[in-house]
This record gives C-alpha cells, sequence and structure tokens, in this order.
DNA sequence: CGGAATATTGATCAAGATCAAAGCGAGTGG
DNA sequence: CCACTCGCTTTGATCTTGATCAATATTCCG
C-alpha cells in the first residue's frame, strides 16, 4: 500500500545550508523559561536534525517552517508536526530525537542547549514544569493525530485546513508545505489531497487562488463536515 | 512488584462495579516515587473515568486490563491504549483526563492523588523528573500508533500482535480484549481482524487454539512482514 | 439446554491508491 | 522578452484493499 513519498528522492536537496551566526535573545520556551540562544538559518529541505541523533538541542522557529518526519521501512515517509513561527520543537524527554527535522521553507530558528533546560529544571520547579507542560501539549497534539488518521480523506483534509487556518490570523491560509507534505502528513496521496481540494473549491467551502493559497470561504461548513 | 491483596469484590459485573477499599501500600510510580494508594476493583466494562473529568487521580494496574478511550462524533470509538497490570495511567499534565477509560476485563486498579504527586515534584526534582519521563514514554507510545495508523491491515495485526507478545512472557498471547477493541484499537473492522488472524494462521505464522489465545508461531517472520 | 454475545466466513461495494497524462508557474538562458 | 525546462499540481482511468452487508458458527453463561 504505497502511498506517501516512497523515495526521498535528493533532488533539490540543498546542502543543508546551515548558517549560524550567533546572537543574544531572550526568548521563552513556552512561557515563563528564560534563555539565550544561538540563531542558524536553513535552506529549503535543510537537515536541522536527524532521527537517532543526540538530542541536545532545543529549538524555536524564528522565521519559516520545520517539518519532522519518520521514514518507514519500506520507504515511505510519515510526518509528525509541521512548526511554525513561534513554536518550540525538538526538546525530547529522552536522550536522542525520535524524529528527523528539516526546514520545509527557508527557515530560521533559535537554538538553546538541552542541558541548560534541564539542570534550570532540577533547581526551579517552576522550570520542571514547564518541561513537563510542553511535552504534555505535544502528547496531545499526537492524540489529535492519531484521531485525524482515523477519519476518511476529506475529514482529514478539512482538520488539517482548519489546523493551519487556527494558527494564523485571518481566513486565508499561506501554506509553505508542498502537497507531498501535506499528504505525507495525512496518511493519504498527492492526488487524494489535490482532488479533495478541488472538490472543496467546488462546493465553495474555499478559494484556491493558486496552489500555496488556500481561503476559507464558509469555516462553518468545514466545521461540519469534519464530523 | 505489586503485592497487595486487595480484599475482592464480590464477582461484580457490568455496572461498572465500583467499589473502594483503603490500602496501605509502597508500590512506584513508574521508577522512583513512593506513594500510598487505595485499591479499587472494576466490572469487565465499568468506567474508572469519563472524558472531559477532573483528572483527580493516578492509576496502577494491578490486575486485569484497562482501554482508554475516545468516541468521535460520528459514533465511531477509537481506543487508545491497553494498559496491563503494572502500567500507570490517568495522569495527565492538564487538569482533565482527555479520553475515557474502562476495565476490559475485572480489574484491579492502584488510586493515588494527583495532587500529592504534583506537590512532591515541586519539592522533589527526581519525582518532576519522573512525572516528565512518564508523559514522554506515553508520548513516545502515541507516537508509534500514528506510525501504526498509516500501514495495511496486516502489518497493523502484526504490529498489535508484537506489541502484546512483548508485554508478556513467552510465545502465547492471552487476549483480554475482544476483537472488537482491537478493531478500535488498528482502525480497522472487526471482520478485516478476524481475516487477517485466520491468514496468518493459515501462513502458519500464529495458531489460534481460541478466540481469546494466540500463539506466535514464527516472529521472525511476523517481524519481516510487519515491513 | 437455550439464548445472547462474540467471532468467522462469504459476497459485494466503494474509497482511495496507483498508473498515466496534461497543465501550470517560476526561474534560466538565448 | 520569450521560449524552454523543471518541479509541482491537477485531472483522468483503472485497480485494490478493506468496508459493508449478510449469513453461519462458536462461546459463554444463566
Amino acid at each position: 500500500m504505497l502511498m506517501q513519498t516512497a523515495i526521498r528522492k535528493g533532488s533539490s536537496r540543498q546542502p543543508a545550508g546551515r548558517e549560524l551566526q550567533i546572537t543574544s535573545t531572550v526568548p521563552e520556551l513556552a512561557g515563563s523559561v528564560e534563555m539565550m540562544g544561538a540563531t542558524m538559518t536553513f535552506g529549503r529541505n535543510g537537515e536541522i536534525y536527524g532521527e537517532g541523533e543526540q538530542a541536545d538541542y532545543v529549538y524555536k522557529v524564528v522565521r519559516g517552517a520545520v517539518r519532522t518526519y519518520k521514514v518507514l521501512a519500506d520507504g515511505r515517509r510519515q510526518i509528525g508536526a509541521f512548526y511554525l513561527a513561534g513554536d518550540v520543537f525538538g526538546l525530547e524527554v529522552g536522550e536522542e530525537h525520535p524524529h528527523s527535522a528539516e526546514a520545509v521553507t527557508e527557515s530560521t530558528v533559535m537554538v538553546v542547549k538541552r542541558s541548560a533546560l534541564i539542570g534550570l529544571a532540577a533547581r526551579d520547579s517552576d522550570v520542571a514544569r514547564e518541561l513537563w507542560a510542553f511535552t504534555g501539549r505535544e502528547l496531545a497534539r499526537v492524540q489529535a493525530h492519531v484521531l485525524l488518521l482515523v477519519k476518511n480523506a476529506q475529514e482529514r483534509v478539512v482538520d488539517f485546513l482548519l489546523e493551519m487556518a487556527n494558527r494564523q490570523p485571518g481566513d486565508a491560509i499561506e501554506l509553505p508545505m508542498s502537497r507531498q507534505d501535506i499528504a505525507d502528513y495525512l496518511g493519504l496521496t498527492i492526488e487524494t489531497v489535490s482532488r479533495t481540494l478541488t472538490g472543496l473549491e467546488n462546493e465553495a467551502a474555499i478559494a484556491l487562488p493558486n496552489a500555496r493559497r488556500i481561503l476559507l470561504r464558509n469555516r462553518s461548513a468545514l466545521r461540519e463536515m469534519n464530523a
């Protein structure tokens, strides 16, 4: 049942345009953790970290978009999440990254040492609580992903659109990712994603000015068809 | 590792035979948390907690098996996990339970107040770390569930069998749950689960002495077909 | 025993995958 | 400035997997 991207072809595989520049900033992990971090920029499809690598750093998207994914034994790719500006990713409880992470578009991320956070948490229970809460939100997100994957194609696509819409203001969605990325996130093929979007456009639920831009024309209708 | 004979509640059947009796024990949450807990016994299909309820207690299965699940808008049920003897469940980061929990068979669980754990964690960073680690393991489990749900029927069933086999010694699996439970966990129908098991038996990969007992005849063949 | 719940098996259907062919759009070089 | 190309997306035709509908078998208990 080959569906998702069978082979990660190296096509436009940018040499992971990694560009590091030290910056001093004071962002927050997820609400209350102050940290200093370096900033790095990755080109489109640049690898941020690989599955199984030591999880020594925690990341925050400053600009752009990041996807985490796993490649299954048969070569298919399953995307676990998309992270947009402001989102933290790569913070693991264990010692290594269970997924790989790549920049979807050219992206800037802030980096902080995991050990620094863990050290803080050992002394400050508020920080410890913050780390736990972060993992709890990831857990809730993945649980929602499970529910998505047992729905039919239209429901999955609508779920995805509503999720993306909730993460940016307005009724227009500017998609940083390709149809293949969407398909690999939803467990569908690009053809099914494309046909479903066309169908929604025909039902006047959305408009597709171009492939990367989607306008929600009737959000409540969308909410209903997502069951 | 968890011996404490609960005075049993009589047979008890359906109506969520909830019966509480205080016991003094010293089990551990997941490695290092000492806690005192009361013991409760639930009849088959007895409700332990409902989705959306306050998550004031944390549970540990002493005997039996527990399932957590959500009911989708269209009435379908998605099982999130099965917890067997020794497993902790119901520990949430947030204030309420995102799933419902029921006893699969008559089960005894130990209960401890969540607030007690959180209170401990505020003073003892090892406990805090333990709570975080627990949620991290749940996260890993749900991530594995996502990967399972994008596989084909045979792969899902084999995944399930290997998972269950790894949780009990030997090559015989004693299933506490029905075909419907398995189907709702795997995102399949009971017919597909049944046919797939029959198929595996015909291929001599497993044996089915009866519906609730499965023998793994060829574990490496199973591992291969699960891709 | 008898009856209800659970499981298996069979026949058919449909959603979505696969295979195949255009269409589109942005960047490149003549 | 235009034509060409490359990668991405859409559309079409067909096939396959697992769902659905239906009947039979088995198990569990009262």
